[in-house]
RNA sequence: GGGCGGUUACCCAAGUGGCCAACGGGGACUGACUGUAAAUCAGUUGGCAGACGCCUUCGGAGGUUCGAAUCCUUCACCGCCCA
């Protein structure tokens, strides 16, 4: 149960306690445990704090259970209202449909392709009709929904609340429904979601109510609030190995504790292990948070590649020489370092690029460039701010 | 249906006729310092221009004015109160 977080040891123990009963019902049925996870096809890009739930069902199916990837193409057209307390925007069908293609791909970095069944919710909500969603709702308050801190939040702040906000957890319940699941899989904003709608839900359509396993929420690259692509401080798992790493490295260290837990294979003994050599000083962090960006970039893509993409790290931020490999650009004559910048993607416009410049940011092999207008000096491995480089030939 | 208030740059938010490309905060970016961490300090953050400067922006569309984010008309959307 690494990295679960309930929020209240009442509910942990009875969702233990649940689950070896189902494991027990399960042996005596001969079946595997039925478990799924839903994914909200918003953008087209999974990140690292998706696979957190995906490592959890991992773990099942190494087991011999049965994992359900579920796309919530239907439900995507509202928006979980759950993680956020602003409105979000309605997605388009199309949208959707386009996104939802390239998530089971990328999700098989982590599931296992051959054990894993992917589904789509419109398949049933689709077909929902207006009796039965009545009959569905007829077991929640207003009350209900307005208690929750997202709702409160907004109620509070005289914000908008649409009706159609609080549908979504009434989907998601008939979800777990139609897949019969023992388990349910998510973070800790869909706590309401899975034990209240969820377990409301599959009672009152006579199954069995489906067991929580709530993980806790992966923290962004600054360390602070929840991963997420729109708020810009996500890692993403469609990238190379080298950007992983790196994105990993510049997570502050106080975030590290979580990333062990929820995106690592490593045991706790392992863990405790690091933690303490962190905390009495007998190791240096920077080499834990190496080994974290190894361990995270090698469950994705494996060692060869983590190993290559630790000695560019070393290569290029620790002894400051250029990366390996770097995209090149083709110099015209008569550019000058501005036209070269804006050309290849160094920079947005010429603006940006003299900023750049001025502030010292921009060097070819090695050399600080201090006029944009000059024309291109020579051909050599440009480096505009951190992180970009450029072989111009 | 009626009354009132609101819509400003990535986000929050000031600005109610010229001194506004627009205060402040957050975020992002750059430099210094470092462990590509955090913290701290300095700077940048609409576009074009070497510079003087010019151009485009304050929900949309019109209008008044020498001059508008600021005034008027209208449209759209949001909130509150009343029905």
């Amino acid at each position: 149960m690494q990295g679960t977080e309930y929020g209240d040891d009442a509910l942990r123990n009875a969702m233990a306690e649940e689950l070896m009963e189902r494991l027990q019902l399960a042996k005596e049925e001969s079946r595997p445990l039925r478990i799924y996870c839903g994914y909200d096809p918003r953008t087209t890009d999974l990140h690292l704090g998706h696979t957190v739930t995906m490592r959890k069902m991992r773990q099942f199916q190494d087991l011999g259970h049965e994992v359900t990837f579920l796309i919530g193409n239907f439900t995507s057209l509202i928006g979980d209202p759950s993680d956020k307390d602003v409105l979000r925007p309605r997605l388009m069908a199309e949208e959707v449909a386009a996104n939802a293609q390239t998530y089971a791909q990328q999700a098989m970095r982590i599931l296992d392709p051959s054990k894993t069944t992917v589904r789509y919710n419109a398949e049933w909500l689709s077909q929902v009709s207006f009796l039965q969603f009545i009959e569905l709702a007829s077991n929640f308050t207003v009350q209900q929904f307005l208690t929750r801190e997202n709702f409160r939040n907004r109620f509070d702040r005289n914000e908008a609340i649409y009706l159609h906000e609080t549908f979504y957890s009434l989907m998601q319940g008939y979800d777990a429904y139609s897949l019969k699941t023992d388990i349910q899989i998510g973070g800790t904003d869909q706590l309401f979601n899975i034990v209240t709608a969820a377990r409301k839900i599959m009672t009152f359509l006579g199954a069995k109510p489906n067991i929580a396993i709530i993980l806790g929420i992966l923290p962004g690259t600054d360390g602070v609030v929840k991963m997420s692509k729109s708020l810009g401080n996500h890692i993403p798992i469609n990238t190379d190995a080298n950007d992983m790493y790196g994105k990993v490295m510049s997570i502050p260290d106080s975030a590290m504790p979580s990333y062990f837990r929820l995106v690592t294979r490593w045991s706790p003994n392992e863990i405790r292990e690091k933690e303490n050599g962190m905390n009495d000083g007998t190791t240096n962090p920077r080499n834990i948070k190496m080994a974290l960006a190894y361990e995270i970039v090698s469950s994705m893509y494996g060692d060869a590649e983590a190993d290559s993409a630790q000695e560019n790290f070393i290569r290029v931020f620790q002894n400051k020489d250029v990366p390996d490999e770097m995209p090149e650009y083709h110099l015209e004559p008569g550019q000058t370092v501005l036209d070269v910048m804006v050309a290849a993607g160094l920079a947005e416009s010429r603006s940006k690029a003299r900023n750049l410049v001025g502030q010292g940011g921009v060097k070819l092999d090695g050399e600080t460039l201090r006029e944009g207008n000059q024309v291109f000096p020579h051909k050599g491995v440009l480096k505009a701010g951190k992180i970009k480089y450029i072989r111009v030939v």
